[in-house]
DNA sequence: GGTTTGAGTTAACACTGTTCACTACGGCCC
DNA sequence: GGGCCGTAGTGAACAGTGTTAACTCAAACC
């Protein structure tokens, strides 16, 4: 078992990689150090994956993986306990920022990693992220049927939801916000806000620019 | 002029990172290649740099000063063509994006890089966005006198605005946005969501959690 | 027993940021 | 003018990166 072969290799490629990135962030993550803490070269790892990127990418699925089954019990949860459509939702908003707390580095390979070493990500990145988005859309509906606002295509709301939370985790984690502002407040004013669904298009009915 | 040097070779060199920056993105930023550019070699760039966070810093500098620039226009036209509050701050935010959107390079220095290679940024971050915020949290004040809602921190109204354009404008750079939806169509409604300001903190007055 | 297949390694390429020891040159003092 | 000094700039090197080509070695098959 010190020295692993075969698919069993490939498996401990992964673990290391795995406990490199949350251990010590994606700036850990190099082949070398991967080979070196398994017990094998670098040119093993081309083995079992094509490069690097295929490497991240299946920790980047398991991200989305974790993300879904923590956005799937927040709102299993908020259902029993409140049944009104608002709470559901909000409670879909705080499960996604404490992921993004709770869990920085499959947080930063699945979204803040530039598109470079990602370069395949657009095609696939939604097809991982459309079960949480779809999530977020369904509960955007239900709390919209209760509130009888006017329509927007809810997988936009979904999305311009998560990109604002998104973009105060994003700012938090970077360090790029005044430190003498006090972050609970921030993220707790941040999911309010985020969980105002949008109301119609007024810009579509502006006359000028 | 072909080979500068003193503090010519330090311009040329900053002037040269400028135009990497800018025409192939922060990737391309490397000593050796801006070196080759220059006609000196990369150990010069540490004649008039610390390293090459040093250098990095500079450009972070020039891109607040254009942000800046750019949101004080937008602010001063707002203000001659509609005395409503409202108007001046939707105009910010979409200055807010247009920079993003038109400079991503720089705003990818400035917002995205990750924090290890910004090091000390934390501390001086603020200090240079500062004036950005301020004028940002005065029109939220200039709107809100004129709704006259419950008050919150300015200062933490221009933030929370400021990271959720961030967080639109992130991931679409990024490409994490579904390419079904319309970009337009996002950056307007999450301009428009944006720019509500945030009423009093319920969450303070919440009963449980 | 010989051959083939494939896993794994070694050595190398082309990069990266950074440092150390060095050269070359201009100004200054005697 | 000759010697000295400070300094701008360089070449070589270190330690690291992702990746590839050529190789070894052992097991499997005929």
């Amino acid at each position: 078992m010190q020295r692993p072969q075969g698919p069993a290799l490939q498996s401990a490629i992964l673990d290391e990689a795995r406990q490199l990135l949350l251990a010590e962030g994606s700036g850990a993550l190099s082949t070398r150090r991967i080979a070196r803490a398994v017990g094998c070269t670098a040119t093993s790892i081309y083995l079992y994956f094509e490069n690097k990127e295929a490497l991240l990418y299946v920790l980047v699925d398991e991200g989305f993986e974790l993300l879904h089954g923590s956005l799937e019990s927040a709102y299993r949860e908020a259902s029993e306990a409140h049944p009104a459509g608002e709470q559901r939702l909000r409670a879909l908003a705080r499960a996604y920022v404490a992921f993004g707390l709770q869990q920085p580095a499959y947080y930063e390979v699945m979204f803040r990693m530039a598109p470079e070493p990602l370069s395949e990500f657009p095609n696939d990145s939604y097809v991982r992220a459309r079960r949480s988005l779809e999530l977020i859309g369904r509960a955007i509906d239900e709390a919209r049927t209760a509130s009888n606002l006017e329509p927007v295509c809810s997988s936009t709301a979904a999305t311009l939801l998560w990109s604002s939370l998104h973009g105060l985790l994003s700012l938090l984690s970077n360090r790029r916000i005044d430190q003498r502002l006090d972050p609970t407040e921030l993220l707790e004013l941040g999911i309010e806000q985020a969980c105002r669904i949008p109301t119609a298009p007024h810009w579509e009915r502006r006359t000028s620019a």
